[in-house]
DNA sequence: GCTTGAGTGAAG
DNA sequence: TTCACTCAAGCT
C-alpha cells in the first residue's frame, strides 16, 4: 500500500497521547496505548501494537486525549487508507447486534488487508547478456522465445518455461550463467472501471419503468431501502444494472451481494456485457493476490463495482453508494460459525451507516421483506411479467397417488414421457430432487435391522458412488458393509427410497443416449468445479441434469425447457416454521428454471399431496394469498418480523454436558424473562418467553451436540440487553462446552 | 484469537 | 524427571 489519498489531512486539532485500539481477536474492549511523541493517529488508522508477548495489527477506535501512565506504547502506524467511520459504526453495531466481541467483527474486515501487506512483488526475465557458452537445445529454446518475441521482452518465469517447453530449472541456469535477469514486473493494471454508457439493453416499458425507480434511489445519496420483486426470467438482473449503472455516473461504489454459487462466469459476463468490463470478484475462490489488489482498490475507490459473497460486506469502500442483495431470500445468506448473522439484514446496515442505497432483488422475497414492503419500511418495485413477451412455464402436477412410477423406480411414467419429448427436441430437462445420496434409508431385507448413525440416531445415507454411509446430521462416515451387521445375512440390503444419485441412475437406464449430468453439493471438486459444470449446462453441453437445491440458484440455462420435481413434498414435514416457505421458494426457483430461453417451458409436479397451500400457490399462480397465509401464521406466532427472535446455542462433544448447561441456562433465563416454558402464550407477550428443553430437541452437527433454546420478544423488547443478562446469569462454560447466540433474521428499522 | 502457565498423566 | 497434552485466564 503506498499513497493515502483518503487520509485526513495533517491534523491540526491537538494530537491525542492516548488512543483506544481495537484488536481483531475475541476481545470486545478497546484498548488503551500510549501514543508515542511525533506520531499522528486518528481513530481508523491502522497501528501495530503490543499485546502480551506479542505484536499485533489493530485499528485505532478512538482518540481520547490523556490519561493512564502505566500504558503500553503503540508502535507504529500502518500506511494504509484508515478504516473510516461508517465502517467503524457498522463494525460496532453488528458486534451489539450478533453479542459478538467487537475484535471479531473487526477481523472479518482486517482479514484481507493482512493480505494486502504481504503482497508480493512478481519477477520477469528478460535477456541481459550474450547466450551461454554451453548450448544445450533446451536453452536454445529459451532463446528462441526471446528471439521470436519484438524487443526488450519481459517474461514470467512460468510463461517462459511453457512457451520453451522446458522446466524452470533451464531458466535458473541462465540467470546463473548472466544471459537472464531478473526484473521486478509492475503490478497489473487495474482492468478498465465499469462503463455506465459501454452497453446498449433493451428494456421493456415495465422494466424500463422498474430501471428508472431504481436509478433514482441509487443515484440519490441518502439510505434506502428497496425489494425489487419479479418473477423468474423477468430480467430483475438487467434492471438493477440501471441503478448500477445510476451509482456510477454518480462516482459512486457498488456492492452486488449474490449467495456463493451464483457468481459464475454467467453472471460477470452479463455484467460485461452491460458495462464493457466484468466486475471485481470476491469470495473464497479468488487468490491472494487478488484480493489483496482488490482490497486495496475498493480503499482507494479506484474499483467502482464489487460482486461478491458475504464476506463482501466488509470490504473497506471509500464511497458505497449502492447495495444490491441478489436472491435475497436465499438460507445462503446466513453465517453459522463465528459471528452468526444474516447478510441481507447486515448489507441494509450496511447501507444505512453509508447513507447508500439498498435494493433487495428476488423472485420469491422471504417473509420478513415482503412485510417490509407491504408496510413501506422498504421501497418496492415490481416486475410481473417475464421479458420480452416470453411466458411463465406451464405446470402441472402429477398425483403420485394415482399416476406412481412402477415398483422400484421414482420417474412417473408422464414425467418420462416428458423428458423423452424434451431430449428429441434437442432440449434440455432438469430432474429435480432434494435429497443427496443414493437412498436416505438402508434395511436388511432378512432381519429388519435399519442402518442408523452411532452419534445421533439419523438413518445413514447411502452414496454408491463413494461406496459410503454417510450420516446427513452429523456428517459422520463409513463404508457400506457387504452383510447385515445384526444377523449377518449376506447380500440383503436394500436402499430405500431415492436419493440424486438412484434417480440419475434411473434417467441413464430410461435414455441410455443422453448427456447426463448430476449436480450435489458432496459431488467431489468443491465450489470450483460445480462453477464449470454449471457453465457447462448453460452452453447446452448436457441434455439430462439431475440436481439437488443448488440448481435452483441463480443460473440461466437458456436451453433448458422441461423442470420435473421427483418428490415435491420433501420438506414439508419437517416441523421448521419456515418449512412452507422454503419448499414454496425452492420450488417455484426451480420450475422457474424451465423456458428461460426463446422455447417455452414447461415443469411437472410429482407430490402426494396437490391440494397443499405450497402446491396451489404454485400451480394456481396465486403467489399473494400464499404469502397471506403464511404472513398471519408468523403474526399469530409473534415471529419475525412482527417479532423477535433468538437462539442460545449450547454446543459441545459431551451429551449429558451439553444438556445440563442447556438446563441450567434455560433456569437462568426464565429467572430473568419470568417466562414459562411450558405454556408459552403466543403474540405480543409483554415479556421474553423461552422454549424450554421440552421444546429443543437436541441436534448433533459436526461432530458436536447442539441444543438451541429459543428466546423469542416482542418488537419493542431489549432482546440484546436479554440475552446479555441471560448469558451473565448462567453457569460458564468450560472446555469444549461452548454457548452462542444466533438472533435470526428481522428488521430494524 | 493467541499465548502462557498450571495441572495431569504416561513413559523413562 | 520429562514430555505431551488439556484447560482456563488474560491480554491495554
Amino acid at each position: 500500500m503506498t499513497a493515502d489519498p483518503a487520509a485526513p489531512p495533517a491534523a491540526p486539532a491537538p494530537q491525542p497521547t492516548v488512543v483506544d485500539v481495537l484488536i481483531p481477536v475475541a476481545v470486545d474492549t478497546a484498548y488503551s496505548y500510549r501514543v508515542p511523541k511525533g506520531l499522528a493517529l486518528a481513530p481508523g488508522d491502522f497501528v501495530v501494537v503490543p499485546l502480551g508477548t506479542r505484536e499485533t495489527l489493530g485499528v485505532v477506535w478512538d482518540a481520547r486525549g490523556a490519561g493512564g501512565d502505566n500504558l503500553k506504547q503503540v508502535l507504529s502506524r500502518v500506511d494504509w487508507p484508515p478504516v473510516r467511520a461508517p465502517l467503524r459504526g457498522f463494525v460496532d453495531w453488528l458486534a451489539a447486534w450478533t453479542l459478538s466481541p467487537r475484535g471479531m467483527v473487526l477481523r472479518m474486515a482486517v482479514r484481507a488487508p493482512e493480505f494486502a501487506g504481504a503482497e508480493p512483488v512478481r519477477f520477469g526475465l528478460r535477456r541481459a547478456g550474450p547466450p551461454p557458452a554451453r548450448l544445450t537445445p533446451a536453452r536454445g529454446r529459451v532463446m528462441g522465445v526471446f528471439d521470436a518475441a519484438e524487443g526488450e521482452a519481459v517474461l514470467t518465469k512460468r510463461a517462459l518455461a511453457e512457451a520453451a517447453g522446458c522446466s524452470p530449472g533451464v531458466i535458473d541456469g541462465l540467470v546463473d550463467e548472466g544471459t537472464l535477469e531478473t526484473v521486478a514486473l509492475p503490478p497489473d493494471p487495474l482492468p478498465p472501471a465499469p462503463d455506465p454508457e459501454a452497453g446498449t439493453v433493451a428494456l421493456d416499458p415495465a422494466q424500463a419503468e422498474a430501471a428508472a425507480r431504481l436509478a433514482e434511489r441509487a443515484a440519490e445519496r441518502r439510505f434506502t431501502v428497496t425489494l425489487l420483486e419479479g418473477v423468474t426470467g423477468s430480467g430483475k438482473t438487467e434492471t438493477y444494472f440501471e441503478a448500477v449503472a445510476a451509482a456510477l455516473r454518480a462516482g459512486r461504489q457498488t456492492l452486488i451481494l449474490l449467495p456463493e454459487i451464483a457468481l459464475t462466469a454467467q453472471f460477470l459476463d452479463r455484467f460485461a456485457a452491460r458495462f464493457g468490463t466484468r466486475p471485481s470478484e470476491w469470495h473464497s475462490g479468488v487468490s491472494v493476490r487478488r484480493r489483496a489488489r482488490a482490497w486495496s482498490g475498493i480503499a482507494s475507490g479506484d474499483i467502482k463495482v464489487v460482486a461478491g459473497a458475504r464476506s463482501s460486506l466488509f470490504l473497506p469502500f471509500a464511497d458505497l453508494g449502492l447495495i444490491v442483495v441478489d436472491e435475497e431470500h436465499e438460507a445462503a445468506y446466513k453465517q453459522d460459525d463465528g459471528v452468526s448473522y444474516h447478510a441481507r439484514d447486515m448489507a441494509v446496515m450496511r447501507g444505512r451507516f453509508e447513507e447508500a442505497a439498498v435494493v433487495l432483488a428476488s423472485a420469491t422475497p422471504s417473509l420478513e421483506t415482503r412485510v417490509n414492503a407491504e408496510t413501506g419500511r422498504y421501497g418496492h418495485v415490481r416486475l410481473d411479467a417475464r421479458y420480452a413477451g416470453r411466458s411463465l412455464p406451464a405446470l402441472a402436477a402429477i398425483d403420485l397417488r394415482r399416476d406412481a412410477p412402477p415398483r422400484g423406480r421414482w420417474i412417473a411414467p408422464k414425467l418420462v414421457e416428458a423428458v423423452a419429448e424434451t431430449v428429441a427436441a434437442g432440449r434440455q430437462a432438469l430432474l429435480f430432487l432434494n435429497r443427496r445420496g443414493y437412498a436416505p434409508l438402508t434395511l436388511c431385507r432378512s432381519c429388519g435391522h435399519r442402518f442408523t448413525c452411532g452419534q445421533c440416531s439419523a438413518w445413514m445415507v447411502e452414496h454408491r458412488f463413494r461406496g459410503a454411509l454417510m450420516c446427513h446430521h452429523c456428517g459422520h462416515v463409513e463404508r457400506k458393509p457387504g452383510h447385515c451387521p445384526r444377523c449377518g445375512e449376506v447380500d440383503a440390503l436394500v436402499a430405500c427410497g431415492p436419493g440424486v444419485e438412484r434417480i440419475a441412475e434411473e434417467a441413464a437406464a430410461l435414455f441410455p443416449d443422453a448427456r447426463q449430468l448430476v449436480l450435489s453439493s458432496d459431488m467431489p471438486g468443491g465450489t470450483e468445479r460445480l462453477r464449470q459444470e454449471l457453465d457447462a449446462v448453460a452452453r447446452g453441453e448436457v441434455d439430462i441434469v439431475v440436481g439437488t437445491q443448488l440448481v435452483a440458484k441463480g443460473h440461466n440455462f437458456p436451453n433448458l425447457t422441461l423442470a420435473g420435481i421427483i418428490d415435491a413434498d420433501v420438506g414439508l414435514a419437517n416441523g421448521d416454521p419456515r418449512a412452507a416457505e422454503r419448499t414454496f421458494q425452492l420450488l417455484q426457483q426451480v420450475t422457474g428454471r424451465a423456458g428461460r430461453g426463446e422455447a417455452p417451458g414447461r415443469a411437472l409436479i410429482q407430490t402426494f399431496q396437490p391440494d397443499h397451500p405450497v402446491m396451489r400457490a404454485l400451480l394456481t399462480g396465486d403467489v399473494e394469498r400464499f404469502y397471506r397465509t403464511e404472513i398471519e401464521a408468523r403474526q399469530q406466532a409473534g415471529l419475525p418480523p412482527f417479532g423477535r427472535l433468538a437462539a442460545l446455542i449450547v454446543s459441545g462433544t459431551d451429551r449429558t454436558a451439553v444438556e445440563t448447561h442447556a438446563r441450567a441456562l434455560a433456569r437462568a433465563a426464565y429467572g430473568i424473562t419470568g417466562g414459562d416454558p411450558l405454556a408459552l402464550a403466543p403474540g405480543d407477550a409483554p415479556r421474553i418467553e423461552v422454549f424450554g428443553p421440552a421444546e429443543a430437541p437436541i441436534a448433533m452437527i459436526r461432530g458436536r451436540y447442539r441444543f438451541r433454546l429459543l428466546v423469542k420478544a416482542p418488537r419493542s423488547a431489549d432482546l440484546q440487553g436479554c440475552l446479555r443478562a441471560i448469558l451473565a446469569a448462567g453457569p460458564k462454560a468450560t472446555g469444549s462446552l461452548r454457548v452462542a447466540v444466533d438472533v435470526e433474521p428481522q428488521s430494524f428499522l
